[in-house]
DNA sequence: TCTCGTTATGCTCAGGACTAGAATAACAAG
DNA sequence: CTTGTTATTCTAGTCCTGAGCATAACGAGA
């Protein structure tokens, strides 16, 4: 008789407070189980719409109503979805959400974590952090040099290279899957020991990514010969923490790890805001009613992991007409009182592609 | 008891051949039906990964293998899917897929078939196709007048201008499903008919979209009040062919009409591969070997839906050094012979977002 | 052979957009 | 009233883009 198949439907929950992108998880248990993200299956008999599933689910876990809401990816590899084999096939659709600081209501297991505990080497505003100096790039070589040299080692060194941005490459903002699963192949971090080190293979056929959505390379990389990855080379896995954050104390890699593949659809989330902050006024989902251009700004730098100039800034949002004047001015922090602002919301039907713009990549590379 | 869950697994396969963009359809069956794009469900037990499971129901079904494959978008609506309510809920995974030109098995029931047939006010090619001018602008309309004078009419007024590009908002290319679920909720296709007409609220909050992938728009658009649309404004619907194409004989409505929603995971795919054209070097799965600047040019028009300027395309390609030339040249066809040129794969792992460019945005909007 | 039609390919130029930074304005605290 | 801080405006330089002109290389027919 065939397995059943269920769906889940799990939310990556985004605010910002502060100059810190959260995400709204739920207790892990009492033991050491780590923290996971809001989810549950999806009811076939109550549920109209997979978000509607989504929402109730929320509901029911955290209290909160969400207003923006965007599915990200439907992953449904069979070995890494975190449910044992022998039950039910689980299919996992994942979703985005963007709500204003804290509306937390009391009563529930559910807690803001700082996005960045869990994907520390992502947050760049302080320019390249060190974990990423003196912890990924050197376990990243020793998983290099652990191929067999030639054009396996040579494979690696690009991917670990354009991922990571060196050399010639920059870092691109929203690889944010890419990186992490290039982590879970060189087993540097804790999911890929859980999952069993051996079938990693899919993670390239399966749902690796570029860009904005989760899909594999086009073929020249989705065919490459990569058998068995994480099994000999495995560099000794460190237990660094995230940049300043408190140490990781769960089992070892880079970052704080989440229940199931959490942390794949959270990587997966955070690429997809990065880039879709570019042409989506989405930084307004996190934001109230009205605010200054700085708290705007701070508000996508923190999101994009970058600094970004301020002038530059001001005027991309400007000539974008995304926003309007209040006459009023906010209580002074220190220095000028800014202004505060609106956003205005007719732009979504004036013009087609409004957002607050990173800086680098003009449409077409470089 | 509650009903049970399948996940179908559905391909849109997209090969170029000559100028025109085409779909691989599987026949309808005997009667009227319409064609559908290959499909299956997934087997919990033999598919490892939902890819695989998808490849595995395309080689079946038509005999294909796929190199390059991307998910698309995951729909659950209970009322949309095309399944009567009394069975299995049935979740659908769709994917893109990018093919060579025909490489079509003979022994299988399936056939390629022009994209635009299915999405005629899509092609641009040659300005805006009469069928859009003379159709759909005033069929829409009708809809908007249909709707209470005010705040109603406006917002009609509002989407259909900078879906369809009227006034100030000039033509997104990349709105496909926009427009796609618009002339759905506006009774202007025929599946709309089909489902039932006045559950169609679902269709803003389930995975109407803007951009490359399918969400609910911010949520000032996510939330408004539009109850019940095709009941009575319905205007009378036309039977308009594509432009120049054959007629369409299916039930009224513009386009041609596919199974299920496959027309909805059509216009999805053709929306996210215009978008992606941009920054991927996708062309070049769609193409041979070695091709001539011009058919590289005119694999990207077909697809995009536009003219482009030659010479800047042109310098586009070669200033991001994506293809390199070999010697040699092509026949002659009537003037001055081509050169030939190759992918240079390497620019995958050399530049972040390497892809041929489309006019049009800039990177945070004009 | 010469001309014409056709396509390929190279080059230029003006307008815009983006980067980076200087310069100025408005406030608080000492 | 000086210093520090933040807001806001402006400018110069560079690069990208859109559009068109000019030239090169071919086949076909006069």
């Amino acid at each position: 008789m065939p397995r059943r198949v269920t769906v889940g439907l799990h939310a990556t929950i985004v605010a910002v407070t502060g100059d810190e992108p959260r995400v709204l998880t739920v207790s892990g248990g009492a033991g050491g189980t780590p923290p996971a993200l809001p989810f549950g299956p999806l009811d076939p008999d109550r549920h109209r719409t997979l978000e509607l599933g989504l929402r109730a689910w929320v509901r029911e876990q955290t209290g909160m109503e969400l207003a923006h809401v965007e599915q990200l990816y439907t992953f449904g590899d069979r070995d890494r979805a975190g449910a044992g084999d022998g039950e039910a096939r689980v299919i996992a659709v994942a979703y985005l959400a963007l709500v204003r600081e804290r509306q937390l209501a009391a009563g529930h297991p559910a807690a803001w974590e700082a996005v960045y505990r869990f994907l520390p080497w992502e947050d760049r505003r302080g320019g390249e952090p060190a974990l990423l100096r003196e912890g990924i790039r050197p376990a990243l070589d020793a998983w290099i040099d652990a191929a067999p040299a030639g054009a396996g080692r040579r494979e690696r060194r690009g991917r670990a290279d354009i991922t990571f941005g060196a050399g010639a490459a920059p870092w691109d903002a929203e690889r944010v899957l890419d990186r992490y699963e290039l982590l879970y192949e060189a087993g540097l971090v804790a999911e890929a020991g859980r999952d069993g080190g051996t079938a990693v293979v899919p993670a390239a056929l399966g749902a690796s990514g570029s860009g904005a959505s989760p899909a594999p390379e086009p073929s020249g990389f989705a065919a490459p010969p990569v058998p068995d990855l994480s099994g000999s080379g495995s560099p000794p896995a460190l237990d660094l923490s995230g940049s300043g954050s408190p140490p990781v104390l769960g089992p070892p890699g880079f970052g704080a790890p989440l229940a199931l593949d959490h942390r794949r659809i959270l990587a997966t989330a955070l690429g997809r805001l990065r880039g879709k902050l570019k042409y989506r006024p989405l930084a307004f989902e996190l934001l109230p009613e009205t605010f200054t251009l700085l708290r705007l700004q701070r508000t996508v730098e923190t999101l994009a992991g970058v600094r970004l100039h301020k002038q530059n800034f001001r005027r991309l949002v400007e000539r974008g007409a995304l926003v309007e004047g209040t006459g009023r001015v906010e209580p002074a922090t220190g220095g000028r009182p800014a202004e505060l602002f609106r956003f205005r919301r007719e732009v979504q039907h004036e013009r087609p592609a409004p957002g607050v713009g990173l800086p680098g990549l003009p449409v077409s590379g470089s």
